[in-house]
DNA sequence: ATAGATATTATTGTAAGATGATTAAATTGT
DNA sequence: ACAATTTAATCATCTTACAATAATATCTAT
């Protein structure tokens, strides 16, 4: 039988459970999930906690549910790919290059007019915790410590969308953190050397912080434009 | 008594019900919600279909649930804003030229981005949706049916988003259809003669065939940005 | 009086059982 | 072979019951 973490309550932890082996793969629209009843009893669980679970995916676009035709997964068009959970879960696996290009692709699009917003609209107080996020990376590349690095890594970028001032791409941070997270977690994202790193982080700073939103735009689409078009090569050699 | 719509099962209705309600600020986080026990009696249903509501809801980031402390709304930062649901909810009052300025300032990332990926990467076959979508728009401006251009807008922009051939970029593409819908919903956006607007998007369509990305990211710059430089003179004008 | 422990109670969480509604698939009749 | 009908698997909904949680009130010791 099938073991729950123990954390939230008894929906919510079916609901990360189904959820993982749905973005893993692991019930896909060949093999489909097993009915509500077969659910329970793998699970040990109720059938209020299996609806409930099942009502959440399905909030999330990742299954459907209907009488005599059991629970189906839905055609991966229509996951809500940008729910923060959605994203977690397909984080569990090692990402693949194709993937890796397709949050990069995405990046470029949103970051740099970000950065661009940021330095039109960003309060004062929005920009130093950019600039501090910067000093902390730059600390954490000092002193070797990769996780800090990306850490403050993520917060600069992160930092970034909130100074938008914009909704939507404040809305954006948890794809960011993915895509941050995923690019570390392969290891073939080594690449150039970590100091011309922060500098190019810096120069993205310093245009936002002379509210120069054309520079801005361009320092961020530089940055995100060298791990992709690394990344691109290299799918290029792998085939 | 409250009255729900007819279609889908009833915890659907009442996802939809509440929903709205929420994204609409008739709850809020001050005013907060009734408890299940309440909203049973006000919509007369059983708990089974409030609960499967509270639970969608929750899983599309607009409320939470705990013992005794019953449903709250949460933080708007929450909100899975680019859920289909909550774009939808949102489009049911008539949106400010503040949101519509969100919205352009979204697409003129994306959209530009996308066009370039499509001359890139668009099969010929996606590519000849666009072209469809383009006459069918320029039939309807002909013929003066306004929904119909509105349709075939829609079509083109989403036609390039899928396109692209990224994921996350087609998932956009209930953004688009809501923001153009909210923008012509808003009667200010009149403006300039529609007999350029084919021109324009004409521009942007022959660069994607051209195979030049470039060419096709700059002309749907334009495209998007003519909009919003209007709508932030507007906004200006209004203070 | 005040701080800290304890009891109360409102609210959600979980379970189980019963019946209704839907619809894919099997059956039947032509 | 085809259309109409029946069957049965599965989800949809309601009800009842009790457990778990946590905000609030109450009590106790200092």
């Amino acid at each position: 039988m099938a073991v729950l973490e123990r954390n939230n309550n008894l929906s919510q932890r079916m609901t990360q459970e189904l959820g993982k082996l749905i973005v893993c793969g692991e019930y896909s629209q060949q093999n489909g999930l097993p009915s509500e009843a077969e659910l329970c009893e793998q699970y040990g669980v109720s059938r209020t906690a299996v609806r409930e679970a099942v009502k959440m995916l399905t909030a999330k676009g990742l299954i459907s549910s209907r009488p005599r035709q059991g629970i189906r997964v839905m055609d991966e068009e229509e996951w809500n790919i940008l729910d923060s959970d959605v994203l977690k879960w397909s984080l569990e696996g090692t990402p693949t290059l194709a993937v890796l290009k397709e949050y990069l692709q995405m990046r470029i699009a949103i970051e740099p007019e970000a950065a661009s917003l940021a330095a039109r609209f960003g309060t004062d107080e929005k920009i130093a915790a950019i600039e501090s996020a910067l000093n902390r990376m730059a600390e954490a590349v000092e002193s070797g410590n990769k996780e800090a690095e990306l850490a403050a890594d993520i917060d600069f970028h992160i930092g970034i969308l909130y100074a938008s001032e914009n909704r939507f791409y404040i809305h954006m941070r948890d794809f960011t953190r993915t895509a941050l997270n995923a690019s570390v977690r392969s290891t073939s994202q080594i690449k150039g050397g970590t100091n011309d790193l922060i500098e190019d982080h810096g120069k993205v700073l310093n245009a936002i912080k002379a509210r120069n939103p054309e520079r801005a735009k361009n320092s961020m689409f530089l940055l995100i434009d060298e791990a992709l078009t690394f990344i691109e090569q290299k799918l290029m050699e792998q085939q």
